[in-house]
DNA sequence: GTTATTTTCCGAAACGTTTTGGAGCGGGTA
DNA sequence: TACCCGCTCCAAAACGTTTCGGAAAATAAC
């Protein structure tokens, strides 16, 4: 192994300069064909490869990514529910800079807002990120007023206050709602109860206004009930739900996790989940259909969201500016046993 | 914001030296208090943060580390299995590291072994980072004989062939499976099968020794029988275990994902889980705590486990060398619904 | 045979940091 | 006076790469 091979050794062993190999390399046409193979060839010999530190210190750019996740330890929701989300995203979008633009993705995690924050500029001001992919919008989301403010090139997954001025992606929930609830009321459900999501999300006004669209243009009154991201509270918030005088025949979940938490219910008060009561989940993770009955659920690809955010995240790295740019997607209603008709009367 | 700050323009606004600047903020004693003061303050005014790739190229080193996953696309065994496990790791990790280390972790993904290989060498090579995590220990390992040869610096999670030549961390697999048989022999079961892992994963001649030792001890026959880490295969296994002519009263599962598709094979043949036959999980996954009935698994903490990896690596990354060194965690048997007494005969 | 043009190569600067090896100065000691 | 010492500070080199602006050599044009 000895010394790690550098353009400088490669240059003295070639009698070259370094200037020249490295020209070589880099497919210059100032090189004659006769000089390229050999210096071609001599690195693939020593398996030289750029050094990455040097390489982003002169173009002053770094080829690396940030993803900085909410650490859920104090926060108001249980790993068991963002993990699956989260890691179908980071699995994808890490392959996806690797095999396309040759770009490191750091994986990050931060407490709380603040530190949340601190983590951003340590990372902008210390030069070690291009740009970020921001995932799970809120409503203000001071991450993305940062970035913002900063000219820090970056993607969110969820729309956003200022959606127009960066670059998103998102599914079409409004749509994808109102489309399971039509299917709920097609099925014969008429008390369809919505458990969603916290409102700081930004995607929960949207699935809430598809379900309130639906359920309006049928002349039926809304159910609108208000969990957090935990199995727990989807438990909780169903059991008061079906407890109630005229108890809903669908229960229609912000996100899986939630709808795990409704099944049980479900089940504690005797009832069966798919026949008495049909519950629909959202974000289709993978544990729905580990679940017995198995979850109905919306989903969408992560593997094309995925390619679309690396996508606009490449535009604006070569501009090295932020561009708005934007992209919706289905989300479509996997049926499965959770979902039935409705029984009663 | 105009031009990001550096050593140079703050020198340049206090009349000083970059040395002087750099030795300051540095805390060297060769610099007066006074000094040292004014441009400690100036530097926070302006927010100054060093610049990374110039740090890591006259330090040599790049204050990063890889850890490196399988895709999980057309690999034998599926997301839902994967993901959990590691992503518990995954937090871990980057939050231990980042918080004491100010270290980055970069995530990347490869496809098959060879791609693997590949993506290690353009990371050494390149010198994008100092150092490894290996998850999921396997036999032979390339990537352990790679790391070594280059003497490349690295934490395993799970014993190899090598293991006194590098730093590992394991859960006592032996001692738990041994102990988890000898609760199921106490709650009077004595037909016990073993789901056990592939066998290129170190830790599954470990799992199936310590069924073993507790069997043979007992004079009991063993029942061992090899599926992959997806759910599908641990149902098949199941099944087939199950219509065999003397049926076993209790699973014991290699993983939590298999141990679900067992839940399903009983429930398949009218049995109910937990009740007419036991089944008990490993690595306590999340999701085994939303399944009915729960499942017993046996678990360790991996908040730990991540800890006493990152201080491994940490003591590799101050010598700049390989140390071997390793610690073994308790493997502790979580006893949930999916557990009973034997109830057959 | 001279001049213009292309081809092929290279020296030097730059990116921003850390570190090495002093320099200058004032005060104390012999 | 001469010497040493401690305290502050700094110029310059180094890390390995890319790129700018030529220079030398080979070729073409007259």
């Amino acid at each position: 192994m000895s010394t790690k091979p550098t353009l400088k050794s490669i240059a003295a062993d070639l009698g070259l300069s370094i200037t020249t190999v490295s020209r070589a390399l880099a497919g210059y046409p100032d090189v004659s064909p006769k000089t390229r193979e050999r210096v071609r060839s001599a690195a693939d010999r020593v398996g030289y490869v750029p050094n990455e530190s040097a390489r982003r210190l002169v173009a002053g750019r770094t080829n690396a990514v940030a993803l900085v996740l909410p650490y859920p330890s104090d926060e108001a929701y249980d790993p068991y529910v963002n993990d699956p989300f989260i890691n179908e995203l980071l699995r994808h979008l890490s392959h996806a800079l690797q095999r396309l633009l040759q770009i490191d993705l750091i994986v990050s995690y931060a407490h709380r807002h603040d530190d949340m924050l601190n983590i951003y500029q340590r990372f902008v001001r210390g030069h070690r990120v291009d740009a970020f992919f921001v995932p799970r919008t809120q409503v203000p989301d001071p991450r993305v007023d940062y970035l913002l403010e900063n000219g820090v090139p970056f993607v969110c997954h969820g729309r956003t206050e200022h959606s127009d001025e960066h670059a998103w992606v998102d599914t079409d929930a409004r749509s994808g709602f109102a489309a399971a609830t039509r299917r709920l009321l097609e099925l014969g459900h008429e008390r369809i109860a919505l458990l969603n999501l916290p409102t700081e999300y930004f995607t929960s006004t949207l699935r809430a206004s598809g379900y309130t669209d639906s359920m309006s243009a049928a002349g039926l009154p809304v159910n609108v009930a208000s969990c957090d991201l935990r199995m727990e509270s989807g438990y909780q918030t169903a059991l008061s739900l079906l407890q109630s005088p005229v108890r809903p025949t669908a229960l229609l979940c912000g996100t899986d996790i939630v709808a795990v938490g409704a099944m049980r219910a479900i089940r504690e008060l005797g009832l069966a989940p798919g026949k008495d009561v049909s519950v629909v989940g959202a974000d289709n993770l993978p544990l729905s259909r580990l679940l017995e009955p198995d979850l109905a659920s919306l989903t969408y690809s992560y593997e094309d969201i995925s390619a679309v955010m690396v996508d606009m995240l490449e535009h604006q790295l070569v501009e090295r500016t932020i561009i708005p740019d934007h992209h919706l997607f289905d989300f479509q209603l996997i049926e499965r046993e959770s979902l039935g008709p409705c029984v009663s009367h």
